[in-house]
DNA sequence: ACTTTGACTATAA
DNA sequence: GTTATAGCCAAAG
């Protein structure tokens, strides 16, 4: 398994189904750097490039904000499709957050 | 090899 | 209730 820490960040956003989100914090609990969670926004930057269908828009910090959503081409793209996957966002924050957490330790380790 | 950075999180005031 | 500060660690300059 000779891959970076951004690759497997890549593999774990690649997994959140449609309609659920996760915060960047789990996705660093995951891959066993809890610590790293500023790393996995970090690496969401090439996130991009490496592979562009990554739903980026489902990854956001711990409370449900969302934080990069300046980092899309167009900062409401991301709140359109959270909203066009049925997550209601208000001023930048996820709505109802908890029921529609998705954490790969709990779905990804059963 | 050292310094800076950052799409985070937790704690303190 | 909000705002400030510190800790954290991998990648980029």
């Amino acid at each position: 398994m000779d891959i970076n820490f951004s690759d497997k960040v890549y593999q774990v956003v690649a997994l959140i189904p449609f309609g659920r989100v996760t915060s960047y914090g789990a996705i660093a609990l995951y891959l066993g750097a809890a610590r790293s969670s500023r790393m996995v926004g970090y690496a969401m930057n090439n996130a991009h490039t490496v592979n562009p269908s990554l739903p980026a828009h489902r990854v956001v910090n711990r409370v449900g904000m969302l934080t990069g959503k300046h980092h899309f081409k167009t900062p409401t793209q991301m709140q359109s499709l959270l909203e066009s996957e049925g997550i209601n966002v208000e001023n930048d924050i996820i709505q109802d957050f908890k029921n529609v957490f998705w954490s790969p330790i709990e779905e990804l380790s059963l």
